[in-house]
DNA sequence: CGCTTTTAAGAACGATCGTTCTTGACCGAC
DNA sequence: GTCGGTCAAGAACGATCGTTCTTAAAAGCG
């Protein structure tokens, strides 16, 4: 009963997180969002009450549903360079990458909710590479990662692999 | 002639760079500055010209100031262990560090001057680094010690040097 | 068809944004 | 001492911020 509603609300989850990821959460307002997304004022507040709560569904969704599968693919791989190569490969790619990374610096250290759902994910990371590498490399290696992100330019971080040796010293 | 400033110029753009890198360049309003800094918003316009004038500034000399010198003593050390090591604990400690990082994640991307700034500091690190490990690994090592200023727990990055084989493959 | 419920539409709220302006305080030079 | 010039103090600007409110439209159900 009641009007249908004229969204879907995935798809709005994640065009919130394409716009949080390219300007930050400080830099995308209400109105960027209601324009972007195309959805009225009133229904953003209604389904997600505020700017942070959409916010956290978009970090959430897009740890959900492109860091995780990333970090199956880094478990399902054969050695730490095919490893490597997969994992800067898929987090370079996708319309959201860099919102991980972009809460990770803007707003974990201010929410507590974001700092844990950022902590949860670098782990998941870590436990994916520390099947490849020293265990105790294993978040270095996470950090290579995000850290190529960072730069303009593509990072060849899949060499690395070449010269570290392998599991258990 | 006329009335002298009642403030340093350089104090001013070292309190400003630790606000910026607190919360970021649009999570840091004019009265923030204003209230931190003790300066006074006319003076803050007479001398900088805008928000973002200050803020070009406060990451410049974040740039020269400390990751300047930071490249300078990767260096002067022994081996890509030492290098490493003090590269994490000269960028973790340093009231404004993460300046560049965010600038990196949130400013470079709309802003060419900052990412010009960013792209600098980073080709400093990578040129410091490679008399340390294989040349086409130093963008990979440098992407490791900025990704790990982001994590909560300090990454210990330095133990990647044990397992890395000398320069020259 | 009417009633109920949910969404869509958009004006409107006070607060804060970055920036500018006006006024008076201060200092060196004459 | 007073004049010229720079700085400090704080009110004020229009614009935009996140949020809320009022009203109309659209569906299921009797």
């Amino acid at each position: 009963m009641g009007r249908p509603r004229a969204f879907d609300e995935g798809h709005v989850i994640r065009a919130a997180a394409e716009l949080f990821a390219a300007h930050g959460y400080e830099g995308t307002s209400i109105d960027d969002l209601v324009n972007g997304l195309g959805v009225h004022r009133g229904s953003l507040y209604k389904v997600f009450g505020s700017k942070r709560g959409l916010y956290v569904s978009a970090l959430r969704t897009h740890v959900e549903e492109q860091v995780g599968p990333l970090a199956a693919a880094l478990a399902a791989s054969g050695d730490l360079a095919q490893a490597l190569a997969s994992a800067a490969a898929s987090y370079d790619s996708g319309p959201a990458a860099g919102l991980l990374l972009l809460a990770a610096v803007e707003r974990a250290p201010h929410d507590p909710e974001i700092a844990e759902l950022v902590a949860d994910a670098f782990q998941a990371l870590d436990q994916a590479l520390a099947d490849f590498a020293p265990p105790e490399l294993a978040p270095a290696l996470t950090a290579t990662v995000l850290g190529a992100r960072i730069r303009k330019h593509p990072v060849p971080v899949a060499h690395l692999a070449r010269y570290i040796r392998p599991t258990g010293d």
